[in-house]
DNA sequence: GCAGAACGTCTGTAGAACAGAACATCTGTG
DNA sequence: CACAGATGTTCTGTTCTACAGACGTTCTGC
């Protein structure tokens, strides 16, 4: 149809978008949209360590992840608790309405997808998981700022400026 | 690593994010950053015939848009013209200096992308980017507005709240 | 006990999405 | 031609989010 249908950048955009548009239809009024869900996922199935662990973990700034707690938590649906270990750190819990909560979500979640990615055949739908699980879990890997001078030098040596 | 690697939303929001930031690196200074090369690959390459149009195929926003390709006119890599056949809309063209610019930022991109890439093999790379493309190019074909409150059923219908 | 680090929260700033109004221009109808 | 309505762009104002920095609390090593 055009040139961007080549650029990776613009077929990622589109489909991150689509994503991002369906599932925040599918949870309807759940606090914090689509990373509630994915907050909500993170505190029933992960047990997070902190809650900067989970920041990293979602790509969400820690500042930002505050505020989504606490919506989070008045809606009854995770708690914040000091960890025995580390009185600095807490905790996030997911309340039995959590769970609950969680489990109608993973069933709307699931028709947002297949909406989303309706336009592949099965066999593509299920590759196209596997090799992006394989490229999330090396980049969130080596993100963690890692070696960024390094890093920025290699990005940015495509031609002196 | 842990139970999110198994969800579709938490994979593609970790790629996205990394092709964010890498392109934002990547093209330094540029008015927008990852979005103002978009601006200038389609200027260049796809002869938007309005500016819309273009805001549809980009996803951003109309009065977004405004304000980017102030920033891009005011460093002389594209310019406003009024449409012939159509005094209301603004076709965006790129300048000389736009289209110089965009050879180099390519080369720079090239980088950026194959970094982020690199977590895969070349074939996997190959997979990866043709399907995202034609599940691009479905959901764009599909985006536009379409039959929203028929999707929106549908979607919502995982089990009533 | 103390200095420094780490965790979470709060504040302030900037970028961006979004809804709505305003303005210019086009299109269709009479 | 005059007019009403539709469309493209810009402007305004609100909200959400990212990000940087400061702060209080708690831990660690000396």
């Amino acid at each position: 149809m055009t040139a961007l249908d080549e650029d990776f950048g613009w077929t990622l955009g589109v489909v991150f978008r689509a994503y991002v548009k369906a599932t925040n239809l599918a949870v309807g009024d759940l606090p914090g949209g689509h990373r509630g869900y994915q907050i909500l996922t993170a505190a029933t199935r992960d047990q997070p360590e902190s809650q900067s662990a989970l920041c990293q973990q979602l790509g969400i700034d820690r500042t930002v992840m505050t505020y989504l707690l606490d919506d989070l938590e008045r809606a009854s649906l995770v708690t914040r608790q000091h960890a025995p270990t580390d009185r600095r750190t807490r905790l996030v819990v997911a309340t039995d309405t959590g769970r609950t909560r969680l489990a109608d979500l993973d069933r709307r979640l699931q028709h947002a997808e297949a909406h989303v990615l309706a336009g592949l055949s099965r066999e593509d739908q299920a590759s196209l998981k596997a090799l992006l699980r394989k490229l999330a879990v090396h980049a969130n890997a080596a993100d963690p700022v890692e070696n960024t001078c390094q890093v920025v030098q290699d990005i940015a040596a495509g031609t002196p400026q």
